[in-house]
DNA sequence: ATGTATGGACTACATATGTAGTCAATAATG
DNA sequence: CATTATTGACTACATATGTAGTCCATACAT
């Protein structure tokens, strides 16, 4: 019964999968420019998220140090997943499409997608 | 301030976007197979659809007939970006890669996508 | 040593969400 | 017509979530 990491706790989230292990005073601190929470708040997120067994502690002296215990490539691939299969019947095209807006993707994107692809058709191969 | 549609509502939705009009007792009866609801809680789950104004109602004698405001489309693109920036920069091929397990996408999903891209570098060239 | 700042543990409280129950009007049925 | 079933309106209540506050022990500064 893992319960989801909520919008609040994934911010808390990023802070520690950019730099981890990190004591709460530093989450609060690397926060603070773009939340405007309370450190009360983020206290209580890393509680939270510990509880969740979204990070663990390690203790550092008096206080803790913070570490992610799901990495962020494997939330975000549960989470590209669970939208595909919620809203896309789980293909991928789809929801390609709908990342577009009225006039298609980015060359950019294009590019990386046509890469993926052909990276992917040669995995498929050697296998 | 429109608040977001959940998880249950979703499910509610769901029923809507694949046929309206219908009255609250047969969004109950589509839902009775997949859900094990009280029709009071669908009951509900449309009444707060109604104030998020995801739905409309449109009097049918003594009842409410219940349609979408918000397309499955919409919804589904809104999503689709906001996952998108929120885990992958706003880039569609990190989202894509992780859509794939270990062994990447099926055959199905790789041709759709091909095609999908081929006709995105169309609309570019048109315009 | 003594006051003050800091850190974790526990508590608080409004709103959201999941999941229903009650009530009153009305439609359908015997 | 009297009874029952149906429907919407309103209410309920536990847990989740956003956002903090209080308390207590301890580290630090004087």
């Amino acid at each position: 019964m893992k319960s989801r990491i909520t919008q609040s706790e994934l911010d808390v989230m990023d802070v520690l999968w950019a730099e981890s292990p990190l004591a709460a005073a530093d989450v609060v601190h690397k926060l603070s420019g773009s939340k405007n929470w309370n450190p009360r708040t983020v206290k209580t997120l890393l509680a939270r998220l510990v509880e969740k067994k979204a990070l663990t502690t390690q203790a550092d002296g008096r206080r803790y140090l913070y570490s992610p215990l799901v990495s962020k490539d494997d939330y975000a691939a549960k989470a590209a997943r669970s939208l595909s299969n919620r809203l896309f019947g789980g293909r991928a095209a789809p929801l390609v499409a709908h990342l577009a807006g009225a006039d298609g993707l980015s060359e950019d994107d294009i590019a990386e997608l046509e890469a993926l692809i052909a990276n992917m058709k040669n995995m498929d191969i050697k296998s």
